[in-house]
DNA sequence: TACTATTGAGTTGTGCGCAACTGAATTGTG
DNA sequence: CACAATTCAGTTGCGCACAACTCAATAGTA
């Protein structure tokens, strides 16, 4: 309020708004989460397990590597990950045999059911965002945008 | 691209839309906390361990139910959070003489020292984010009112 | 005043995410 | 061909997030 630093309280702003960005996502992820918690207890899986079996679902049989690729996760978040959905009899994994460094991840039978059974889980988490086509595209784009200038790292500077 | 059945082709649309403005905000939370973890690991904090700080920089003395209650967590998440802001020294946590089931959690010497060089880490990470500050007001205000709405539960129906 | 219900912190167990590492398979190069 | 460098999965260790629980302190009530 006062106005004899206003440089200072500029700064202060500024610095406080950014704070709230990256808060607002955190806080806008989790509670994304929780309502995926919801949407998919029945199914068994959690949001990040969904998201691979969407991506299996799209594409059948995806190596590690590129799974990991699509959904921006290293070996490390994965293996466990696909451990958890091959023990739960959604996904078959096997050693490719023309390059036995990779492994190739596919669909089981139950997989490909569980489907069937996920169909209205994005209709339900879409109808709670309260967000119409657009508005969700904006905001998609806008994170999008966000994501790249972050991951482009300090040596942009344009 | 074929008009055969508008209806599906819409709904698959809007349900693929929908998953990536989630996988969208779950990208760019990530991607954020590469730029804290990068700007933050001289003062040896993580993200939320940073924010921890920020709210009791600004509170000077916070419960655990409070500080919960301003970043959005519960005792399970903050109670190792904050024993190992303790052990490093920079937080101080007593029972409250009023009521004996909270405990006071309050910034040491060392915790007030940290703060000032902890300045200019919000300008570092505004300046990779690209957005001035229109930009993030905006972003802001779109994840708040989103967050709220899925706070909200399905009750809502409006 | 007793006795129940609620509140506040903490603990345990599970899963995600990431860094750092291991080990085997493949590629590249002398 | 031999040997170094790279690639791909997997493992380990740490911290966050959350559900479900315990336990003590407090508040509410018969």
């Amino acid at each position: 309020m006062t106005a004899t630093q206003p440089t200072t309280t500029d700064a202060e702003n500024l610095l406080r708004l950014e704070h709230q960005v990256c808060f607002a996502l955190h806080n806008a992820t989790r509670a994304f989460g929780a309502v995926y918690r919801d949407a998919l207890k029945d199914l068994g899986l959690t949001y990040p397990q969904y998201l691979a079996m969407m991506a299996l679902w799209e594409h059948d049989e995806l190596s590690v590597k590129r799974l990991g690729e699509l959904l921006r996760l290293d070996s490390g978040t994965l293996s466990p990950l696909l451990k958890r959905l091959e023990s739960a009899g959604l996904v078959k994994r096997e050693r490719s045999a023309l390059d036995e460094r990779s492994v190739l991840v596919s669909v089981t039978a139950a997989g490909t059911a569980l489907r069937e059974r996920a169909t209205d889980v994005p209709l339900t988490v879409a109808a709670r965002t309260g967000l119409d086509r657009e508005g969700m595209s904006e905001l998609r784009t806008l994170l999008d945008r966000l994501t790249d200038r972050l991951d482009a790292g300090p040596a942009q500077e344009c």
